[in-house]
DNA sequence: TAATAAATTTAGATTTGTCTAAAAAATATT
DNA sequence: AATATTTTTTAGACAAATCTAAATTTATTA
């Protein structure tokens, strides 16, 4: 009676996008709306409760009528195992393939769904174990642990303070195409030169470059860690 | 009014699976049957038929009640480029990832249907632009166009003739299995001592290790080319 | 060629994930 | 607290891909 005779469930891809989803809003409230979830998803309430409820007898999540929703650890330990293989993926794609950060995205989103273990964990050996992903996102390891960057708010970023971007707050292509623009990405070594609280625009400098404003909603999409 | 505004039309893995079975049975016999299909596929005729009136609506198969069915160019065309996915993504899978050749197939069969294009062909400059997959089967560029290997079947080979092992007839596990066991593989060098009438079994030699005698079945489903 | 067998198609049902419209519950407002 | 608003759930329907069972067409054979 031991473990390994425990057949894995499979879910599908739909089931999969649905833990993610519930897995991201639950990092910042503690539990999750059917609205959301269905804002989040492009779908429709209707649909989310319908979905939720196969999903608890699943048991990958808690789940009470017009009380919101909770991953069990079952439904996070499956969230991060595509969280994982989404990371992996994307920097294989970025570090091996050469694409440029902004466009991996959608790829990745199709990628986390292939079931192979053993495909992601010879993907992990080949990448060298990498522990960020190419927007500064941590990749859980095989046991779903990640590190947590010591990262803050660009906005709350003392003047004249160095730091180096670590993170972006979305992936919207909008986003990443202004920050191509601007030539920031992870890696990139910065400080705040002067704060404007008209617009809460900051100027920054970027190691030798002249220094340039940007947005106060620019800087809330970045997260740094001083270094 | 140029080629670049047409939206390239998306199908259904299970779409691309009927597409690309119709390919490999149409390779032998001219026209595909219903039944073949159905027992490639593991389903059952009635669901073929469906299907198969489904992709003649989107013009990749010509399709007569009763008369069989054939890839119309846009089929060939959509066909060559899942089986062109599927044999890069196996070229990654053991010469990138070391996985062995004989557990590759059933990833691949999940990575041919990731849509991206770009993904593609970035894979296929990163693999260095490779013509055969682990299998020693060919594979198609970006333009669908595959070289065709002067291959002959073991079983026909000349006594005394050296060759080298450049396809195998199938993909099961069982025959990959016992290749591994007797190191035979795609690139192998062999000659045939002696032929046996008897059972057709035939004597062969590896390079400079002793010879030992394979069954007829197995010969049957090695391809090799003269060097 | 008539009878039989095999292959294929039709008809109707099922499952998954979705939808709209309406009902019910929770929350907010006066 | 009563009413209005928002959120969520139910009920019923739909499209995709499948199934079984029955009907039809083609192929075989006696």
């Amino acid at each position: 009676m031991s473990k390994k005779y425990f057949k894995p469930m499979s879910f599908s891809i739909t089931e999969e996008n649905y833990i993610k989803a519930i897995f991201h809003l639950q990092q910042e409230e503690g539990t999750v709306s059917t609205n959301d979830l269905a804002s989040v998803l492009s779908t429709r309430a209707a649909s989310v409760t319908d979905m939720l409820k196969k999903l608890k007898t699943k048991k990958l999540l808690s789940y009470e009528k017009y009380k919101g929703v909770r991953l069990t650890s079952e439904g996070k330990k499956l969230a991060l195992a595509i969280v994982r293989k989404h990371r992996l993926w994307e920097y294989f794609l970025v570090n091996k393939l050469q694409f440029g950060w902004d466009e991996v995205h959608e790829v990745a989103e199709e990628l986390e769904h292939i079931t192979s273990r053993k495909l992601v964990e010879k993907l992990d050996a080949f990448l060298g174990f990498p522990r960020f992903d190419p927007h500064g996102d941590p990749i859980p390891d095989s046991h779903g642990k990640m590190l947590v960057q010591q990262q803050i708010n660009l906005i709350d970023l003392p003047v004249n303070k160095t730091a180096e971007v670590c993170a972006v707050g979305s992936q919207s292509t909008e986003l990443l195409e202004l920050l191509r623009h601007k030539n920031i990405g992870i890696g990139t070594k910065l400080e705040i030169k002067k704060k404007f609280s008209f617009d809460h625009s900051i100027e920054i400098r970027v190691r030798n470059q002249p220094a340039f404003t940007i947005s106060q909603q620019l800087a809330q999409a970045l997260f740094v860690k001083t270094v």
